[in-house]
DNA sequence: CCAACCATGTAAGTTGTTACATGATTAA
DNA sequence: TTAATCATGTAACAACTTACATGGTTGG
C-alpha cells in the first residue's frame, strides 16, 4: 500500500458515509474510530487537498465563511473499494506494557503491580468508552444501513478489552508475590 | 516519557540479561521481542553509541575483528530502572483490519472474506510462532531467572491471538451472508 | 568456492507530530 | 463578555524506514 494511501482510506472512508467539513472528519476519526485508527491534526488538511486535486473529493461552500464541505466522487468511491481491496498494513507493534514485563525482573515489585492497575483501570474506561460510542452511532440516520460493520469494530474492541482484563489478572496471580 | 528514550529502553533492557553485540541485540528483539517490540535497524548502532557517550553501555572488543560487545554499566541498570518506572508511551492505533471493517459496506463481500479468512491464517501462524518462542527461551540459562516474565509476555500474546480467533468467528456469522 | 550469516554503519527520504497562527460563532 | 467550539492551514521538527555500502567467517 503506496504512501498517504492509508489516510485516504480513513478520510474517503467517512467521506462515503456522507459529506464533511475537514473539521468533521477529525472529529468523527478521533471519536468513533478512535479506539483502532489515528489521524493526526497536520496530515487531514494536506490530504484533503490532495484527494481534490485528484479528483477523488469535490468542496461545496459549508454552512459557514471560511468553511467548505467535502463530498466524495464516484471516482473516490472507486478509489475507495480499491484501496479497501487491498492488504491491510501491518503496523510495527511497539507495546510499553510488555516490554516491561519482559524486563519485570528489573523493576520494582510496587512498580510492576501499579502499572498492572493502570492496565487494569484504562480498561474499564475503554469498556465505558465502547459503550458511550455505541450510544452515539446508533442515533446516526446511517446506521440502519452500516450498524453492523459498526458494531463489529465494538465488538473487536470489548473482546480485545477482556482478553487485556484476563491477563491482567493471570499476571498478577503469578508475578505479583502475595504478601 | 523522552525523545529516543523507548530505543533506550528495548536495548538497555536486552543487555541487562547479558552481553551483546549490536547483531545479536537486533536478532534478540526481532525474534523473543518481535510479537510486541520492533525496533528498525538503523536505529540499534546510533542509539548505542548514544548510550556509550552517556555511560550506560561500555564496549569490551568481540570475538571477531570489526565486532564489539556491549556490556551494560551499573549507570545503565540504575536508568534501566527509572526508564521501566515510567508511564508506557501509548502507540497510536492503525488497525487496518478494522478500518476496513468499518467501511465494510462499501467493500465487495468476498475482499471482506478474504480479509477474514488472512487474519484466521495469521492468527494460526501467531499461535504456532509463540509455541517455537517458548522453546527458545527455555533453553536460555537465564531463563531460570527471568521465566515467569517471560512466560507472561507469551501469555499475553496468545489471549489476544484466541480473542481475534472468537471475533473472526463472531464477525463471518455477522457479517456474510451464507450463501 | 559459494551461499548464508555475522557484523557495523550511514544517508536519504518519508511519515507523522506539535506548535503556531488566525479568526468566526455560539452558548452560558 | 468570555470561554468553548467550529474551522483551516503551515512550518519546524522528530522519528522511523529503507537502501546502500562494506567486508569477514563458517558450513556445506
Amino acid at each position: 500500500m503506496a504512501r498517504q494511501a492509508q489516510s485516504s482510506t480513513a478520510i474517503l472512508g467517512v467521506l462515503s458515509i456522507g459529506p464533511a467539513t475537514g473539521y468533521e472528519i477529525r472529529q468523527a476519526i478521533s471519536t468513533v474510530l478512535g479506539h483502532f485508527w489515528h489521524e493526526s491534526f497536520g496530515q487531514i488538511y494536506p490530504c484533503l487537498a490532495e484527494l481534490e486535486d485528484d479528483g477523488l473529493v469535490r468542496t461545496t461552500p459549508g454552512a459557514r465563511p471560511r468553511s467548505s464541505r467535502f463530498e466524495i466522487t464516484s471516482a473516490g468511491r472507486a478509489r475507495l473499494r480499491a484501496l479497501l481491496a487491498e492488504a491491510p498494513v501491518p503496523q510495527h507493534p511497539r507495546n510499553g506494557v510488555l516490554l516491561r514485563t519482559f524486563f519485570g525482573d528489573s523493576m520494582a515489585q510496587e512498580d510492576l503491580a501499579a502499572m498492572l492497575d493502570d492496565v487494569e483501570t484504562q480498561s474499564r474506561q475503554r469498556l465505558d468508552s465502547y459503550a458511550a460510542i455505541r450510544a452515539d452511532i446508533t442515533a446516526e440516520p446511517a446506521y440502519a444501513e452500516h450498524g453492523p460493520f459498526w458494531e463489529a469494530t465494538l465488538r473487536a474492541g470489548e473482546l480485545t478489552v477482556e482478553a487485556q482484563l484476563a491477563w491482567v489478572a493471570e499476571t498478577r496471580a503469578t508475578l505479583l508475590l502475595s504478601r
